[in-house]
DNA sequence: TAGAATGTTACACGGACTGCAACTTTGCAC
DNA sequence: GTGCAAAGTTGCAGTCCGTGTAACATTCTA
């Protein structure tokens, strides 16, 4: 039906066309697109240089709006609140190639080595970019406020992380998907965690399996 | 030293009496101190009947003050946000007898076990009544929000917990301490979490185990 | 009962965030 | 390229949260 709209009639074409266009993403090199996505990185860069440099609870939303060049009012546009700024808070695209895998029970079959291959991926290719990432990471290490932002925004996600894990577990799960969805926020937050007492050394995946290593040694005792 | 100011020349009392009284906490039957936590459970009390019939972003600050006859800024000397006074939060005191019993080893040996009776003593009694803790946790499960600040409020008091687990754990831990800490949030959570998906209903202690369960299963696969 | 300690209040203020109504830019069809 | 619809930007007015301060009231204690 919408597929071949544009091959109907002139008099039904408008209304049509519009539902058509409305369902079609925009291609990703448009210029609307382009400009959106420099836009929020240039918002993420200037919080970021001004908080470096002056703390956070001295930096202004007025002051990052002056040093990108636009209106507080757009900002809020980007992000919901100031700190989401600085950690690059973005919408979730949660249809990753490791989120499917996930869900139709891959890689391993073992639901607790997959769930960390789950959180690995997402850790080694964050949805703003590797430098923006670490960056942002490094400036949550000091500000207690932001770790606790980062939890709320996973917090959010917490429904789509358990849609992938009902989808994975099927119709009578063995384990509950809350259970496994906060897992996966433990997961999360203790390799942050541990991360930063390392210094920010290293690579996130040694975090992560260090974690995993000691979670099980926990268990078993 | 201080421990017989009182016995000292009067020429010297001033001081050392001041000093002395300084280190000497109130009684808990003191004027100030009853009119103190009467205050603040009128706070929260009013913040929950608002709350309930409102909505939590319907209600302002001024109005829980009008409720509970008291100025708007002293709502700010008792609670440092909104969110605290639905939530019930309050300055934490570590040295239960829970605690103090996880911290020298006990009471079964085995950390994941002690820690699962740690945290259960603290959903039995928790520091502001029964009945406002669960009131407050009935509005924390219907408004996002609160429960991402319910878990800020825990990352503050990681500090705290890191500490007992390490006293616990002695000079030379084998298991990591902040891994420890994140576990326990990880419990506090997802049992709160399961306890709400249950409609609210049983013993947090059961829901608790529940979770420590699952974790058991998830993990020795 | 006086004086120290503690708590409450009004007031003024900074700053986050929102709704709205112009205005500008981009995408698209012809 | 012209024109029109969709999407984005901006200024502005306004609400509310939260804080510093200094005067005032209450409680405690010697």
């Amino acid at each position: 039906m919408i597929s071949n709209a544009k091959s109907d009639a002139p008099a039904a074409q408008s209304d049509l066309q519009q539902l058509a266009d409305a369902l079609t993403p925009a291609p990703d090199g448009g210029l609307r697109e382009r400009k959106k996505r420099a836009r929020r990185e240039a918002l993420i860069d200037a919080t970021h240089r001004l908080v470096e440099e002056h703390g956070l609870d001295a930096v202004t939303v007025e002051a990052i709006c002056a040093e990108a060049g636009v209106s507080t009012r757009t900002f809020f546009n980007y992000f919901e609140t100031k700190d989401d700024a600085v950690l690059g808070h973005v919408p979730w695209p949660l249809d990753t190639e490791a989120a499917v895998a996930f869900a139709a029970g891959g890689p391993s079959g073992h639901l607790l080595s997959d769930l960390e291959t789950l959180v690995g991926s997402f850790l080694q290719d964050p949805p703003v970019g590797r430098e923006r990432f670490n960056r942002a990471f490094e400036i949550a290490a000091r500000e207690p406020r932001l770790l606790a932002r980062h939890l709320a925004w996973f917090e959010q996600h917490k429904g789509q992380i358990v849609a992938l894990v009902e989808q994975r577990l099927g119709e009578e799960p063995e384990r509950s998907p809350l259970v496994v969805a906060a897992l996966a926020l433990f997961l999360t937050h203790a390799t942050f965690m541990h991360w930063d007492e390392s210094g920010g050394a290293g690579d996130g995946g040694d975090h992560l399996a260090f974690v995993v290593a000691e979670l099980r040694a926990l268990v078993t005792d």
